[in-house]
DNA sequence: TAAAATTGAATTGTAGGAAATTTATTTTTT
DNA sequence: AAAAAATAAATTTCCTACAATTCAATTTTA
């Protein structure tokens, strides 16, 4: 049992499989004009209406050096504003707009088309999903 | 059961649950002075010790766009050497070099030092690692 | 209250990744 | 054999990610 084997390992399948999802979602995203990054973040965004970046981060474990671009350009494609808290001028307050909580409509083809590809049981979808979130909770910090 | 929550997406606890792996390799890694993707490409290379860029892109399902300056990087540092096949000049040969098989047993280290942050018990990580592999197959193509 | 510490976002620098195009080489077709 | 097609790597462009630093605003402390 070579530990340095790449059939070894888990780290590989992991980092493997997070890219081929992306690549898959990449056709169906470009319809609606997000990246995947943009997506998850748009999904806060559906739900929330209303988030600073920082509680951004912690939801999608991203940090400023990668929002503050991101949401710069969802802002010019008119999809959310931001501005300071009037409370606290540290904190930026990203807010969705009209434009962007109509493409919630035109999104939810997205997982619809996404099912379509992966066909995984669903005993296994719920038995990886566990698991995958049990890592997450070990790895997050 | 909103299929545009962030909760209910299979993919994002994939998508976070790989990029906090990288993070969590990034100390251990940065200790022999490889980065994770360098990390995996001297797996195939401490394996294999001489192979083309296409069988490692295969290997590793990474194109030449990211191998490129990665090997590129790797030769600078001493680790592998390049050099285009005398039988088809096309192909572009990866040889591992004297300093790259002697990292190997510094990389040892890699694994033993990440074994003790996953907890995860046999039977999870093992249940983890098929239904990766079963999503990475179907993802691939 | 003035100075020091903390906080939050932005910025900088480095390294991926993917899609699309380009360049060089080889193979296949006429 | 010359032209066309195919192949492989490199390049270009764009978009993440992350670490480390900077900058501004707010709290805390002396």
């Amino acid at each position: 049992m070579d530990p340095l084997r790449l059939e070894n390992q888990l780290c590989f399948p992991l980092y493997a499989a997070a890219r081929s999802m992306v690549k898959l979602y990449t056709p169906f995203l470009n319809e609606i004009g997000l990246t995947y990054t943009q997506y998850i973040t748009m999904m806060v965004m559906w739900e929330k209406k209303s988030v600073g970046v920082k509680a951004l981060g912690e939801s999608l474990y991203l940090d400023s050096g990668t929002l503050t671009p991101l949401l710069k350009k969802l802002e010019q494609n008119g999809l959310v504003s931001r501005h300071r808290s009037k409370e606290d001028e540290r904190n930026l307050i990203v807010e969705i707009t009209e434009k962007g909580d109509s493409l919630r409509q035109r999104a939810l083809k997205v997982p619809e088309q996404m099912r379509k590809c992966v066909t995984l049981s669903t005993e296994d979808a719920v038995a990886l999903y566990k698991l995958l979130n049990k890592m997450l909770d070990q790895l997050k910090n």
